[in-house]
DNA sequence: TTCAGGATGTACT
DNA sequence: GTACATCCTGAAC
């Protein structure tokens, strides 16, 4: 098993956005092990982008985990009832990060579905189905991940980025995936950041 | 299949 | 008090 580490994160964050895709993340939660695929990803650069949290050097509470060290997670809650999930990307000290939008569980679907609709993976409708995890607050609840998994530091096992999980019969993906480019979701606020082209996504 | 509206809590003004 | 890196439901088509 081979996971993402630091230098991974180091990387330019628009970068480490595209070459997410395909990587497999991996949440363990109450003894169960589930594993997912990423599918889309976006962008956040606090240097240069009104969209980011810490744009402008902006430092609150909620903000300070994005000055945290490369590949440390950062999850909000947003719209009082869902969670994100971003990875920190750059040197400590420089806000910016990743945040993942979508995946396809790979390993323990059943696991991710009773924490999603309450019922086996099995059982779950076509509309459920469908609507698994492709979005930023669903993928959350699909893997039971809050505000307690905030600032979790590189080398945590609760939660991680693997490039290959060969004990669940999980290989390498091409390092250069095909993927679609596209304007972020949900940033209307954000000026002429709003049309950067910084959310990434794969067919599947 | 698309669409409008509401839910809901925290951070920050 | 306001805004928010969202999602679900129900109604109309």
């Amino acid at each position: 098993m081979a996971r993402l580490e630091r230098d991974f994160f180091l990387q330019d964050t628009v970068s480490a956005a595209q070459k997410l895709l395909g990587r497999y993340l991996v949440r363990t939660d109450g003894g169960e092990v589930m594993v997912c695929r990423i599918t889309e990803t976006e962008a956040y650069v606090g240097a240069v982008d009104k969209a980011c949290h810490a744009y402008g050097g902006r430092r609150t509470k909620r903000t300070e985990t994005l000055y945290a060290a490369p590949g440390t997670s950062y999850v909000y809650m947003i719209y009082g009832m869902y969670n994100c999930l971003n990875f920190v990307t750059g040197p400590e000290g420089v806000a910016s990060a990743v945040l993942i939008r979508g995946c396809v569980p790979v390993y323990g679907a059943d696991a991710v579905a009773r924490r999603r609709f309450g019922v086996d993976a099995s059982e779950m409708s076509a509309y459920q189905r469908k609507n698994f995890m492709n979005g930023p607050g669903k993928l959350c609840r699909g893997l039971s991940i809050g505000r307690e998994l905030n600032a979790l530091p590189l080398g945590n096992d609760a939660l991680y980025l693997a490039y290959d999980l060969p004990e669940f019969g999980l290989e390498r993906r091409p390092a250069a995936l095909p993927f679609h480019t596209g304007k972020r979701i949900g940033i209307d606020y954000a000026e002429e950041a709003i049309d950067f082209p910084w959310r990434f996504w794969v067919d599947e």
